[in-house]
This record gives C-alpha cells, sequence and structure tokens, in this order.
DNA sequence: AATTATTTAAACATCA
DNA sequence: TTGATGTTTAAATAAT
C-alpha cells in the first residue's frame, strides 16, 4: 500500500483545525514555519525563533527544566503529577500548585511534553477516578495538562487512538453496564504492564524523585511515598539491593492482593484479549512475559511466550517487580501507606480511586463513569491471560502472604519506619481468619 | 550500523 | 450522513 498522499482535504477533518496545513513532521521539517501554518495556530506561541523543529525534537524543554520541573513530581502510583499549570491561560491554577511552583514561562506551555503517548495515556488513565477512561476523556486530561496539544496538530488524536490499539498496556473495557451514551469504550491499564509503564515513567526527566523534597508539594500525598519512590528509584538506579525491592514490592501487593481477592469477581470483560490485538506493535511496555518468571509458577499468567519479546525498558529491578507483582498494580506506592489505615475497612466499595487532589480539576466530577459499572477494578486486568491468572493468583495467595510479612518487614527497615505494621498486620489478618469463621 | 521505540499520517470499518 | 471511535499499515525519525 504505502501511503496515500493524496489526502481529501475532507479525511483532515480527523484533524480539527482541518485548516493545519503540515503535519507535524512536515512542519519541524522545515527550517521554519510557513506563514500559512503562523496563521493557522495563532496560540502556537513559538515564543522565539526557534523553530519547531527544536521544539518537537530537541530536548529543549531540559533546558527550560528549572521551571518544568516544578510542574511536575512523583505523585500517587508514582505518577508525575501534572498539574494544570501548564495550561497556557494559566488561569486554572489549582491551589495546590502554588506552592511548590513557579510560574512557567509561556513557552514552556507550548513545549512538547517529554511523555510518549503511552505514558500520558497512562497517566491520564491513572489518574481517572475510576482507572479507565473513554478516548474522549484522555483526550481531555491531555489536553488540559499539556495544553501544546491545543495547538499542535491535532493528528495527535490519532496517534493516542493508535496507541491505545496497538500498546499492550492498554485495554479496551466493553461499556456495557446500562451505559447507554457516549460511543466508544473504555480504556484502562492491563496491570500487568504499569510495572513496565512506571519504569518508563521513572525514566522519564520530570518524573525524576527529585522532586521528593519539596514537602510543600505533597499535596495530599503523604511525604512518605515520595521518600519511597525516591529511595526505589534511586536504589534502582544504584543496583539496590534485591531484597529492598521486593520488599517495597510486596508492600504494594500487600493491599491489592486483599483487595483483589474482594474485588476481582466484578469486572467488565474486555472486547478483546490482548492476544488479540496489539500484534505488532512492539515498545518498551510489551508484555511482561517477556521476563523470566523464574520463580512463582503460581503466579505464573498464560502468558503465551511467544507473544512478545523485545522487552527493553526495564531494569533488572523492574522486572523482578513484574514478574511478581503481575497479579497487581504494583506502582501504588501510595497504597503502601493507604494499606495500614484501609485495612481495616477493606473494600469500601472497591473504588481504589487515589484519593489524591490532584484531580481537583473536576474534569472527572461528571464522570459518566463514576456511578456506573465499571467502577476501579473495571480496568483491572480484564484480559483471558488475566482471568486464568487471576485463578493462580488466589490460589497463591496465601503464599504471598507469608512473603508480605516478611517483606514488610524488611521494607520498613529499609525505610527506616518504626512502626507497629506488625501488629496492625497480625490484627488485619486476625480479622480476616474471623470473617472466614463466619 | 542495526535494531527498537515512537510518532505521524493515512485508509478504512464500525457505530451512534 | 456525519463524526467519533477503533484498527491497521506504512513510513519517518529518534533512541539505544
Amino acid at each position: 500500500m504505502g501511503p496515500v498522499i493524496g489526502m481529501t482535504p475532507d479525511k483532515r477533518a480527523e484533524t480539527p483545525g482541518a485548516e493545519k496545513v503540515a503535519g507535524l513532521s512536515q512542519i519541524y521539517k522545515m527550517g521554519s514555519l510557513p506563514e500559512a501554518v503562523d496563521a493557522a495556530r495563532p496560540k502556537a506561541t513559538l515564543v522565539d525563533s526557534e523553530s519547531a523543529d527544536d521544539e518537537l525534537t530537541n530536548l529543549n524543554w531540559l533546558h527550560e527544566s528549572t521551571n518544568l520541573l516544578t510542574n511536575f513530581s512523583l505523585g500517587s502510583e508514582g505518577l508525575p503529577i501534572v498539574s494544570p499549570l501548564y495550561d497556557i491561560e494559566g488561569d486554572d491554577v489549582p491551589s495546590f500548585g502554588s506552592s511548590c511552583y513557579q510560574n512557567p514561562e509561556k513557552k514552556s506551555a507550548t513545549s512538547k511534553p517529554p511523555y510518549s503517548f503511552s505514558l500520558l495515556i497512562y497517566m491520564a488513565i491513572e489518574h481517572s477516578p475510576n482507572k479507565c477512561l473513554p478516548v474522549k476523556e484522555i483526550y481531555s486530561w491531555i489536553l488540559n495538562r499539556f495544553p501544546y496539544f491545543a495547538t499542535a496538530p491535532t493528528g495527535w488524536k490519532n496517534s493516542v487512538r493508535h496507541n491505545l490499539s496497538l500498546n499492550k498496556c492498554f485495554q479496551k473495557v466493553e461499556k456495557s453496564h446500562g451505559k447507554v451514551n457516549g460511543k466508544g469504550s473504555l480504556w484502562c491499564v492491563d496491570p500487568e504492564y504499569k510495572p513496565n509503564l512506571m519504569q518508563a515513567l521513572k525514566k522519564q526527566p520530570f518524573s525524576s524523585a527529585s522532586k521528593f523534597s519539596t514537602p510543600a508539594s505533597s499535596q495530599s500525598v503523604s511525604l512518605s511515598p515520595h521518600y519511597l519512590s525516591s529511595v526505589l528509584k534511586q536504589n534502582q538506579v544504584q543496583t539496590l539491593k534485591e531484597s529492598d525491592i521486593d520488599a517495597a514490592t510486596a508492600m504494594m501487593l500487600l493491599k491489592t492482593s486483599i483487595e483483589q481477592g474482594i474485588l476481582e469477581c466484578e469486572k467488565p470483560l474486555p472486547l478483546k484479549t490482548a492476544l488479540q490485538k496489539k500484534r505488532s506493535y512492539g515498545n518498551a511496555f510489551n508484555h511482561p512475559s517477556a521476563i523470566r518468571l523464574q520463580e512463582s509458577d503460581s503466579l505464573a499468567t498464560s502468558i503465551d511466550p511467544k507473544e512478545d519479546h523485545n522487552y527493553s525498558a526495564s531494569s533488572m529491578a523492574a522486572q523482578r517487580c513484574a514478574s511478581r507483582s503481575s497479579v497487581s498494580s504494583l506502582s501504588s506506592v501510595d497504597e503502601v501507606y493507604e494499606f495500614i489505615p484501609k485495612s481495616s475497612h477493606v473494600g469500601s466499595d472497591g473504588s481504589e480511586g487515589f484519593h489524591s487532589e490532584e484531580d481537583t480539576d473536576g474534569d472527572y466530577e461528571d464522570d459518566p463513569l463514576g456511578d456506573s459499572g465499571y467502577a476501579s477494578q473495571a480496568c483491572a486486568d480484564s484480559s483471558e491471560k488475566g482471568q486464568s491468572g487471576k485463578k493462580m493468583r488466589k490460589q497463591s495467595c496465601q503464599e504471598i502472604d507469608e512473603e508480605l510479612k516478611e517483606a514488610a518487614g524488611s521494607l520498613l527497615h529499609l525505610a527506616g519506619i518504626r512502626t507497629c505494621l506488625g501488629s496492625l498486620i497480625s490484627t488485619a489478618k486476625t480479622q480476616n481468619q474471623k470473617q472466614r469463621k463466619k
């Protein structure tokens, strides 16, 4: 086939700003922006003579990092807290931001985000209360956080969809439960890929743990998770002792293993399985199955080993995490802390929604999914492989429990935290046993 | 230099 | 019929 060059104008409707003259690549291949582009992109605000080329291909945003970095910090689940401060207008600055943030230069707002589409999507989804979003909401989130896209040639939406479709990290979830309005499906992150995504995210300059030191920015997110993340990250870089990683991973599992037991019954079915789709889109987030699941046979999900192959993004630490946490969304450091108070009232409504205030922008206040059947776990592993894997997981639940106990202690030691977690755990366990007896 | 990852464009199908 | 959504292919480019 090959690219069809003579695209009909109406097809360009894909790009709402149909008047957009050139694709991004075309634009930045040119030394300077054609006038037409400038005309069509009044808000593009290419502040100086920097061509779009620089904007897109250079890491010039890195030079602005002093400003930019203030916009990102590693928040819950290790996700960068991407504040809408990035907004060009800057009029929707949430209160929390001001404390840790210095107004970025406008040009930052129009700089291309340092995240791949995969990561942007990931962040969008993870920042949603229900951990799954329709594509439109993903657009919105990205747009909201990165006004760059407001003026970028809107082929980016195509790219988003392209990523959703092809990237194995994302799963489409059927929109069935009485949710009539709107077309399309919900998209969620395959939990098995979260470690990969997290890893990729951490590799991004902005997500650096360097932000951890800004207490004022912690909002609802306590410092501790930041600290933990920091520890994890640093240690990953500095060849952390595996035991420590295990401990952290286990701690993360601590909550999810409990909650999942309760919640994992009510998940919507995926429209397709991961096997069905995303065949040819090899990327950094390829299936963790490529990782040797050396131990934990019981955890080994029915992953087709021939599924994929170029798992390149992860460090050994991440791989360990991935292999060990195939059951969970390992990413959530916050969950470690959530667990402690939550363990006493496990499972409330299944909403693992991160109670962070990151979403105070109200993006999801009227989230059509809010009360639909797609609560949190809708985006949990819903693939076939996941389902069979889940059986295995239940079997290994106790096994994990034991591991968790040891690991928890190890982690606390690592973090220098002296708590009575041990007693908390036993308390939780006691309660659990009581419930079983009933 | 080769491979892999990512981005972008495009065509096309489906659905509301 | 139209627009949004989803899938797929292809090519270019960046990164490793």
